[in-house]
RNA sequence: GGAGAACUGGCCGAGUGGCUGAAGGCGGCACCCUGCUAAGGUGUUAGGUGGAGUAAUCUGCCUCGAGAGUUCGAAUCUCUCGUUCUCCGCCA
């Protein structure tokens, strides 16, 4: 949610990056509502402490024994009033904030500017591009010739787009998961986080899946829980309204779980394989920290992303993308791409995404600051590192042989148990 | 699911209708004192949202789990909901 403050003092500025993303979008319809909200607020708070005094006055009249009655009239009439002022000054409130949590975040000054993914920017390639003469099968042939996934059966026991490992697919999907793990908590610094996968309202609006994106969650229908489409739902508001200390920033956090996405908008796309599931296995990255921090951090955090591709021997790129392409509460973001044989281009693999103090101020996230014992927002930002089910779709691909084996890259060794499938 | 108890500032905890946005303690911060990474003293320290001012700052209002109600006036009384603890029931 952007700050009513910043919007009401720099209106023209906010509404210029706003448009970098998308020119329908303005901040004027809030401005208009800022206004009269304030207005409405100073009347009621003006009747509200003639009331306060008024009563006083009653308490100490009442004590000296003498008749209140004229004077208890008038205060209930002033409270009357008060009363209709107060429904005007929680309608404009909402209306407000409805307002607001349904406007995107703004992009940073420095993100590449456009309407459409092709001007996202490459920032660097990594690994190399080896396209062997016998020609590589995709990875949804390949891992049912091999009965590593069941497709058609995940489908009937679930529904389209759900699917069951089995095997060494299994054991490869689990062997990532904790390679993952492992390389961040031991070797990066991270907490590990085992997180509810149901999540209430309020911690889906902090991160700013709600309001705007309902439709593409899963929920109950007996209670307030939806189904995480990511770990940074859980693990964004585990400090939800609070307020830490600035010692104790950066908070650093790592997060497998499973991810349930109804991919509402896609239907037809990626449909083959493993790209675009209903439930997929993910570990995140989430960090919270002082806007001071917040680009070294992010900087880090994608470099810790990036590390376990480095080591899996995958190729990939890092691209850093445009106003347009960029989610709704980032205000920069990397994606980082791993090469897929069977779309013959980088496949998205993980975006690692800034917010700024966009989802604090929805979640209530704070620190006091230590010079000054005040209070701040804190900033977030997160990363997968990585989709887990493209990281395998891109291992079972990238490395097949010409005898039809899969060699399995050096670090999974210890994890797998085995060297080739 | 049923019964009882509880929910107050960063934390602990006083507070049963006006003098309480809230004693006291801890923690934090500042300064002082002190010859050793100890102890002590003094002060300061909630959040939100408005208004005035270039600013330092001054000032109104709201907030004692959430919402509704009673009242001239609610942390304090009533109701609903949520959460936690204890006991009972159920349990793939």
């Amino acid at each position: 949610m952007l700050d009513i403050k910043l919007v009401r003092e720099n209106p023209d500025k906010i509404n210029e990056l706003l448009k970098r993303r998308n020119p329908e979008l303005s901040i004027d319809k809030v401005l208009e509502i800022d206004v009269e909200r304030r207005k409405t607020q100073t009347e009621a708070d003006e009747l509200r402490s003639l009331r306060k005094n008024e009563s006083q006055k009653i308490g100490e009249l009442k004590k000296q024994g003498q008749n209140t009655d004229k004077v208890q009239e008038e205060v209930r009439v002033i409270g009357e009033k008060i009363k209709v002022l107060e429904e005007k000054e929680t309608e404009l409130d909402t209306k407000q904030r409805d307002l607001l949590l349904n406007i995107p975040n703004t992009p940073c000054e420095t993100a590449p500017i456009g309407n459409s993914e092709e001007a996202n920017v490459v920032k660097k390639t990594v690994g190399e591009i080896v396209k062997p003469a016998f020609g590589q099968k995709p990875h949804w042939d390949l891992a049912v010739e091999k009965n590593l996934v069941d497709f058609e059966r995940g489908v009937k026991i679930s529904q389209s787009r759900f699917s069951i490992y089995r095997g060494k697919g299994a054991a490869l999907e689990r062997a990532i998961i904790n390679f993952f793990l492992d390389l961040h908590t031991n070797e990066h610094g991270y907490e590990e986080i085992m997180p509810p996968v149901l999540v209430n309202s309020a911690a889906m609006t902090g991160t700013g899946q709600l309001p705007k994106f309902a439709e593409d969650m899963y929920k109950c229908v007996d209670e307030d829980l939806y189904l995480i489409p990511t770990a940074e739902v859980p693990v964004t508001n585990i400090y939800f309204d609070e307020i830490l200390n600035e010692d104790d920033l950066p908070k650093c956090m790592t997060a497998y779980t499973p991810c349930f996405r109804r991919e509402a908008g896609s239907a037809g796309k990626d449909t083959r394989g493993l790209i675009r599931q209903h439930q997929f296995n993910k570990v995140e990255l989430v960090k919270l920290t002082t806007p001071e921090q917040a680009e070294e951090e992010h900087e880090k955090l994608t470099r810790d992303a990036e590390k376990t591709l480095e080591l899996l021997e995958l190729p990939f790129r890092r691209i850093e993308l445009c106003t347009a392409d960029m989610g709704f509460s980032a205000q920069k973001c990397y994606d980082i791409e791993v090469w897929m044989p069977s779309y013959d281009a980088y496949k998205e693999i993980s975006s690692c995404s800034v917010f700024g103090d966009f989802q604090a101020r929805r979640a209530g996230l704070r620190y006091r600051n230590k010079a000054t014992g005040k209070t701040n927002y804190c900033w977030t930002m997160n990363g997968s590192g990585l989709a887990v089910g493209r990281t395998f779709a891109a291992i079972i691909e990238n490395f097949q042989q010409e005898d039809g084996t899969i060699v399995i890259p050096k670090v999974l060794h210890k994890y797998t148990g085995f060297e080739r499938i």
